[in-house]
DNA sequence: ATTCACTGTGCAATCATTCCAAAATCAAGA
DNA sequence: TCTTGATTTTGGAATGATTGCACAGTGAAT
């Protein structure tokens, strides 16, 4: 889990998938990389929008798109009607806390469903999503 | 997979979930078990207002948030950012065809997954989403 | 300097959903 | 049957995430 990479590195990523390596792209990705809990548009726009004051949340928007339809990070749609993004695109699985909203990894439970083929349907993509209540808030809500 | 039920069966389903049956929510109930397509609140009030004219948007939202919030039926937010609603709640994974937008059942790859617990968070909902495209948009795109 | 392609901006529009206050309906009890 | 309080339903406004769009900026090549 690399949390920082030089900046041909970063470019790198992003011409090894066809996308051009603009300024503001590249911000985007390094933020990504270094933030992997699973952010909304909206939250890597915060982040970013002190650093790059005439950031566009359009841009964050569009950037975040781009990336998922080239394949660079995943779209998450676990819950509450919004996307969150992964730069980790290995198969793993997300548990999301409904009491603190924290979107955790975790390992597949199961193999087999590497298959890019079930009952005729060619899978192109494959999720699984747990929701409840996370290990700090449980041990918040009944103290030692 | 029953299709028709008697409106003493429909109210007992309600009753059961500590829901008080009245007639729109009767309704919406016996469209989702005459409908097991996944439909968002959205195709529920296109549906019913032509036999409902009064009906409200607001009701069927009200209502299927309701029954989720029993657990009288499973909320998909498999993707496009809108809630579909299934009154199959037993443990099966879907399938969303990119091209038709069709959702589909499918089995679940696995059974451990029936877990409560898992690394320490409480596991209170689990879902299993594939996207692709489906068996019979296939055989259009490439025909025998 | 001009052109062209690509990138970014800012605001309007869209779409699903929720909020909210008023109206309608229902269920006893007097 | 009338009264009253709780529940359900309504419909329009509000919200929140996302997208559309037209224009502006950038940068390389001519
Ligand atoms: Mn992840
Ligand atoms: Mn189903
Ligand atoms: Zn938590
Ligand atoms: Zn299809």
């Amino acid at each position: 889990m690399q949390t920082s990479m030089t900046l041909e590195e970063l470019k790198g990523m992003l011409i090894e998938k066809g996308i051009q390596p603009s300024f503001h792209r590249l911000k985007i990705l390094e933020y990504l990389i270094g933030h992997r809990t699973h952010p909304t548009a909206e939250e890597v726009y915060q982040a970013l929008s002190s650093e790059i004051p005439t950031l566009s949340r359009t841009t964050v928007y569009n950037t975040l798109k781009l990336f998922y339809q080239k394949g660079l990070v995943l779209a998450l749609t676990i819950e509450d009607l919004e996307i969150r993004y992964d730069i980790d695109v290995s198969p793993h699985g997300h548990f999301k806390c409904l009491e603190c909203g924290k979107v955790y990894d975790l390992p597949f439970p199961l193999s087999p469903a590497q298959r890019s083929e079930l009952e005729g349907h060619q899978i192109l993509e494959y999720h699984i999503y747990f929701r409840g209540i996370c290990r700090e808030c449980r041990s918040k809500q009944h103290p030692a």
